[in-house]
DNA sequence: TGAATAATTGACTGGTCGGTCAAGAGTGAC
DNA sequence: GTCACTCTTGACCGACCAGTCAATTATTCA
């Protein structure tokens, strides 16, 4: 099953290697200012070899943005495990999200400008996929704020929530890096808010 | 002292079409894709006029940048007027900041491509700017929720609450956006929204 | 009117960068 | 070893585009 050939392990490393760059230029440039030979260069490769691993640019940034979205959704379904109330979903929900991009800044920033792009006009398939991909992020939240409580009907749209719980994270996250806060403040001002909202949800939420 | 001259009307008018073009091309195409031709065609001018207006194309983007944030500035301040209570502050400093967006989806979206433009590493000087712009914002924001209140000390960081607030409408509004959701939706789910933040930091703000 | 000044134009240029591909290096099987 | 196959490489190509500038058109004012 797992039986890999020098020659396959090889290629598997530079996958990896040009993953790893990708995040960091990506993150560091944007993804328009960016350029292949930067990548190829921070991950000590041949600008050819890329395209050995992935059709075109915007091949590596929807694969990068389907991965963000795995790691994400993964980080968070460890975290959610069983939470009896909807109080305590919440709670664990903010602060995983929080958590996770704080770690994570490279992906945050990556599905940041995501985010744009999919704002824009562009001649681009690939575009699409990248949109389904942060959909299936809020679709999970959703389906988790539906699932995971016992009971009793939700005055709320599940999809809405999910939007008021990512929108509020993404967003204030956005703003304190303009601020150049760092990540411990972050944390400590991220428990803040999450109790905020937490508050707000759960007098709404009927709880 | 408003005594303009044919000529100098003339080149008004040009540049008040270069910038509602500039508004159109950038939000539909992005900072980066959207070409100096493409606005000039918008704008049914020649290419060359735009250098008459701007030195470049990031000193018209920082143009727009702040024509956006005193736009919404001056809006704000046109609606906030002078509220009783914090409680009543905040609901309407949310929902004008919604309106303002939905009114004005291009500046939105330009506004958008900013919070992600100063994220990235830039030799360009005047992205330094565009962050001044941006946090020109929240300073605004925080002033108001720290000024027009009468006494009692505020247990939030006003710098905190303002990230909250504008992080909240920003992030909420750049997935609906994503989800294709219609203006109409959004202002009846902003409604929403806002009783929710405003409950959590009316609770927080020991009201 | 006509000379001086201001505004506009778009063909052109130089640099950048995504993508290509023939050549080379590494690996596997015999 | 050696032949076939896979992976890697970087010089090169063509498209694109910000920015330039000499020529053109419009305005001003005497």
């Amino acid at each position: 099953m797992a039986e890999l050939t020098r020659s396959q392990k090889k290629k598997k490393r530079t996958l990896e290697r040009i993953i790893k760059a990708s995040y960091d230029v990506f993150a560091n440039r944007g993804l328009s200012q960016a350029t292949l030979e930067e990548i190829a260069e921070a991950a000590d490769i041949g600008k050819g070899t890329l395209y050995g691993h992935f059709e075109s640019k915007m091949h590596l940034i929807a694969y990068l943005v389907r991965h963000s979205v795995d790691e994400l959704i993964g980080f968070m379904k460890s975290q959610i495990g069983k939470p009896k109330n909807i109080s305590e979903l919440l709670t664990v929900m903010i602060s995983t999200q929080f958590e996770f991009f704080v770690q994570n800044i490279g992906m945050f920033k990556l599905l940041f400008y995501a985010r744009a792009l999919v704002k824009q006009e562009s001649r681009e398939p690939q575009v699409k996929e990248i949109r389904k991909e942060l959909n299936r992020y809020l679709d999970f939240l959703s389906k988790s704020l539906n699932g995971n409580v016992e009971g009793g009907h939700r005055k709320i749209p599940p999809g809405d929530l999910a939007v008021a719980l990512a929108g509020t994270v993404d967003g204030s996250l956005s703003y304190w890096l303009i601020e150049g806060v760092t990540s411990e403040e972050i944390e400590k001002k991220a428990n803040f808010l999450s109790t905020i909202i937490l508050k707000g949800l759960s007098g709404e939420a009927n709880l």
